[in-house]
DNA sequence: CTTGACAGTGGAGTCAACTCTAATGTTAAT
DNA sequence: ATTAACATTAGAGTTGACTCCACTGTCAAG
């Protein structure tokens, strides 16, 4: 992990570690342990705000039922998302594959499939810019 | 499709529509049709950059075997790098679900699945540092 | 005791694709 | 003729996660 990266998470306050004398940074077990589950947690998309919200690092000590539960119902949240984004590219490669195909040798049945694929996702598009005036619309209300 | 939207595609030359007198802009059918074209290829996930570099709105003149072959070919090398977003967040999404069933009811089995697919995870993660090393090393070679 | 290789800091720069601002010009309606 | 509602522009700001810079401080080796 790039020096530069772990001066910026101190900086942000993700990850804090002890100084000694000189206030070089010293890097306990714990902070150790932190930063793994970060590098965990940024391949599942977390984003580092995210991070330091939802676990912000209770050390053993804090972790109730209840706790558990808000944190398993925000995976499940995350998972769900996951779920769209994979739709969303499996849509992609069924367009790629075809449109490469349509490329390579024209033909009715594969211009058409092409046609569909690309009307299917028109709608995908049109749906999510709703989604976006529908949460524009929730910010001004709010 | 909002009109700054509109206005800075002009401006990096990606849609240039013809002007009237008064210099407001006059979208032809042809730009329209680009516009779409481009809504598309940015579902698809293709940056403005790709997709002027290597669509570059030729207009029906100069499509050349040839040229359907290089494009297919990008295409197809797109596909692949969906492919492997695709089990990328696959594996996201088998982790949030054994990690939120872990959390609800911890025991031995759960866990230890869990602890699978972290260790994978770690794997996947070293192997995209090499690959960004060995970017590096390339770049200062060439 | 100098030299080189590290460590530290605040602050600025990077990337993409917008998004917004301020100042000005044009047009349609009252 | 005034005003509201559009259009234009150059240029600055936004986002997140770094990444780099110039400068200074610390330390071990020769």
């Amino acid at each position: 992990m790039p020096k530069d990266t772990l001066r910026y998470y101190d900086r942000i306050g993700i990850v804090s570690p002890s100084r000694e004398d000189n206030r070089y940074r010293r890097y306990s077990k714990d902070d150790l342990i932190d930063l793994m589950n970060i590098q965990i947690m940024q391949y599942a998309d977390f984003s580092l705000d995210e991070i330091r919200g939802k676990f912000g690092f209770h050390r053993m000590e804090n972790i109730t039922p209840a706790y558990c539960e808000e944190i398993a119902a925000f995976l499940d949240a995350k998972n769900a998302e996951t779920r769209k984004k994979i739709a969303h590219l499996e849509k992609v490669s069924r367009l790629l594959n075809v449109a490469a195909e349509t490329l390579r040798d024209f033909n009715h049945e594969s211009d058409q499939r092409l046609a569909e694929i690309v009307r299917e996702i028109y709608q995908d598009i049109r749906k999510t810019e709703q989604g976006i005036y529908e949460e524009e619309c929730n910010e001004h209300k709010g």
